[in-house]
DNA sequence: ACCTTGTTTTAGTCTTGTCTAAAAATTTAA
DNA sequence: TTAAATTTTTAGACAAGACTAAAACAAGGT
């Protein structure tokens, strides 16, 4: 049985792999879960001993099959408590995610699999994000970042790529919620800014605001 | 912020302050969290520094009124999780403890107090336990054990003083469930023993299994 | 190849919570 | 009211997980 300390990395270093191509270095982790270098590099040497990732001195690290399965099931776990906590208790999206980094690592076979069935197989988190099933298979939506939608395109909000609390609530304040229909009016190759219009309201957005949301064709 | 073993340690002291009218002593908590006495000891200093507990050495503890503040609200979170797991994840009631045992140590100021108002403010757990409210108050309902109804009398079950899986196992297999009607058709005074008749079944239960359940006068 | 810089690891310390063994205090009992 | 038995506390160790400071290593530039 994991400590949730230990989830937790296994938590981050999966994310890791996921947006890094890279191999995953020691401060990376660090900087990521905040905490300090000698810390991961103490914590790699016991997950490696639990052959939950693979880990060579100064060589960065992967997960294990198993390692990698943990980090699922970890993620899984907070996608439909974020869900429950949304859908069934009211909160807003930029509320849960404190609460589901707690909810997540409680121990039972069979309670996130009952919540799961109470809350009808959910597919998606309150951010868009997959939630992936049982085993671990996620169903994978293609999707692409508003700044690759061309001037005069229309597209549909499927997803949130940053979940931070002042990012969401930036989203609130200007009414951009997911599943509505976004137009890129113009874009400023200057610096890459662009205009769009949703919910019949016209706004402009910085360049990082349109790479962290995602969207799909319009059918 | 307390840290769930320092909330464990309150929560059985309560519950001992409830059952025992004595002082407390250190083993006698050691035994009920199934620890050892020095542990204990060591506990219990870190407690009282913190203004939760009276402790003299050798003496014995009582808790605070923040001690017991908290202790209430760790019960109140308990009672409710239990409640959620049973009704809407259509847990039994033999199998939701250890889960809840962890539920109620998730830090949020808000997250009960709305699970409780989703549940529609339950007033009793399901095993007939009542749950405090917001404030800590307990809607008192006079109860008292099967043992003690006299012979041809008739009463509700309501209750059972003991959650031991076993317990309520026994219970379980032998169709005993709460807000039964009971009949007590005779008392065996050599052992203390009853036959009683519920849900239209005759069974014989030993004084043990009496005073583990608590009943209230048929209306 | 070598030096400088930056990253990673090690060594040692701290805190929380546990344990065992031993000492101190209390209670019981003769 | 002393001695014996029991309970409680202290002392010292250990494990997990974090930190700081120092040492070891890797890499890039010259």
């Amino acid at each position: 049985m994991l400590s949730q300390s230990e989830e937790n990395y296994l938590k981050a270093i999966y994310s890791l792999e996921l947006e890094k191509k890279t191999k995953i270095s020691t401060s990376l982790i660090a900087s990521k879960i905040n905490t300090k270098a000698s810390s991961v590099s103490d914590m790699l040497k016991r997950l490696s001993e639990k052959e939950l990732l693979h880990y060579e001195k100064y060589k960065g690290v992967s997960l294990t099959g198993a390692g990698k399965q943990i980090a699922v099931k970890i993620i899984r776990n907070h996608r439909i408590w974020e869900y429950f906590l949304v859908n069934n208790l009211n909160y807003s999206w930029n509320e849960v995610h404190e609460i589901a980094e707690q909810l997540e690592h409680i121990k039972s076979d069979t309670l996130v699999d009952r919540l799961e069935a109470y809350l009808n197989f959910p597919k998606f988190d309150p951010h868009g994000d997959p939630i992936p099933d049982k085993d671990g298979e996620v169903s994978k939506e293609q999707s692409r970042t508003l700044s690759a939608v061309q001037e005069g395109d229309r597209a549909l909000l499927i997803r949130v790529k940053d979940s931070s609390h002042s990012f969401l609530a930036y989203l609130d304040k200007n009414k951009i919620s997911l599943n509505s229909e976004i137009k890129v009016l113009a874009k400023e190759s200057f610096d890459n800014s662009m205009r769009i219009e949703i919910n019949d309201k016209q706004l402009t957005i910085s360049h990082q605001i349109a790479t962290n949301l995602l969207v799909q064709n319009k059918n």
